[in-house]
DNA sequence: AAGTTATAGTTTAGTTCTAAAATAAATACG
DNA sequence: CGTATTTATTTTAGAACTAAACTATAACTT
């Protein structure tokens, strides 16, 4: 999905020399699509490329993986709307996927005494053996495939990055 | 690090739309595993706000409205073929998305007399003057969402993602 | 306690996308 | 030439997701 220019092999850098008030408001802009086109198709290619992987090496799909991963890092278990909100996902969504880990034995439903409407979502010992082997070999994968940026860019890539989530939550807020 | 598990009240409190696709690791994961799932974190955060505010005010997809941005950047036209590279989606989806905006008279399918399995996508006047209002529109939102990421630091993440869409070209040619 | 409102999860219907097979035209090869 | 291969697009079947309606339970309110 790049919006302008989606060919990989990018137009020539801009430079602009001089800037007054008035063309650096307008550049200002250009700056911030460049950018947000550039991180959409990062993201997109990694996405791509780790979905692609998921499926051939386990034949797992990238949500199912990350509502996985959400539950190792939560052994008490999650709620429903839990993982609707940490996964980002409609809440039927969720349902659809934990049913199909269910059936495969990967997680389970729990009650919760205090609330007869909701449960939690618990990985089995099962799921949790599997799981683990897979997120092994996804870290290699994401490693390997952010290799070629070097690791104080990597940080400082990610600083920078936190400052636009934060300032995209508060956004939200506001609305 | 984590909104949602730094404090889980004020968060529940506040009801977070945007929940947090990072606690998907764990926090002794490597940097570029940090770093992945932020950049799918902030990337998700905007793509969903700029294709809820499309659908709100245009009443249009992401995905048209990409097609349209590409065509608009190639008035002699594009194939079918390119416009899927370019989007990065599958020649079937293109088919759907084109004749969609066809029967809308937004763009044109015209012959390629060289090739006659092919044929070029253009926009019609009808569709430049309604993607041009959009984009405008478009542009504003995201530099709204940028706006707190102070200038020099757009700058610098533009850049250093491009050396990471770089080394996924290149990752991606020796496969 | 009763009625209202909020919350948790599921179901349903519909959209968007993909992968793979099918079709058709262009190109390469012996 | 004629046959095979490649390229360009469409069709088909189905996976993944969403929004909205629905059921059930919990929490207020008076």
């Amino acid at each position: 999905m790049n919006i302008l220019n989606a060919n990989p092999v990018d137009a020539a850098a801009k430079s602009v020399v001089f800037a007054d008030a008035e063309t650096r408001g307008t550049d200002d802009h250009h700056d911030s699509l460049r950018l947000w086109l550039r991180l959409l198709t990062c993201t997109q290619m990694v996405e791509r490329e780790i979905r692609a992987r998921l499926r051939e090496r386990f034949s797992i799909t990238l949500a199912r993986f990350d509502l996985l991963a959400q539950l190792e890092r939560h052994p008490q278990g999650l709620r429903m709307g839990e993982l609707s909100r940490r996964l980002m996902v409609t809440g039927g969504n969720v349902t659809g996927l934990t049913s199909e880990l269910v059936a495969e034995g990967f997680v389970a439903r729990t009650p919760i005494p205090e609330d007869r409407r909701a449960f939690a979502v618990c990985l089995t010992a099962k799921g949790k053996i599997v799981f683990d082997a897979m997120a092994k070999e996804h870290e290699r994968w994401v490693i390997e495939m952010l290799a070629d940026v070097p690791a104080p860019e990597r940080q400082q890539l990610h600083q920078m990055l936190g400052a636009l989530k934060h300032s995209m939550l508060h956004q939200q807020e506001a609305r």
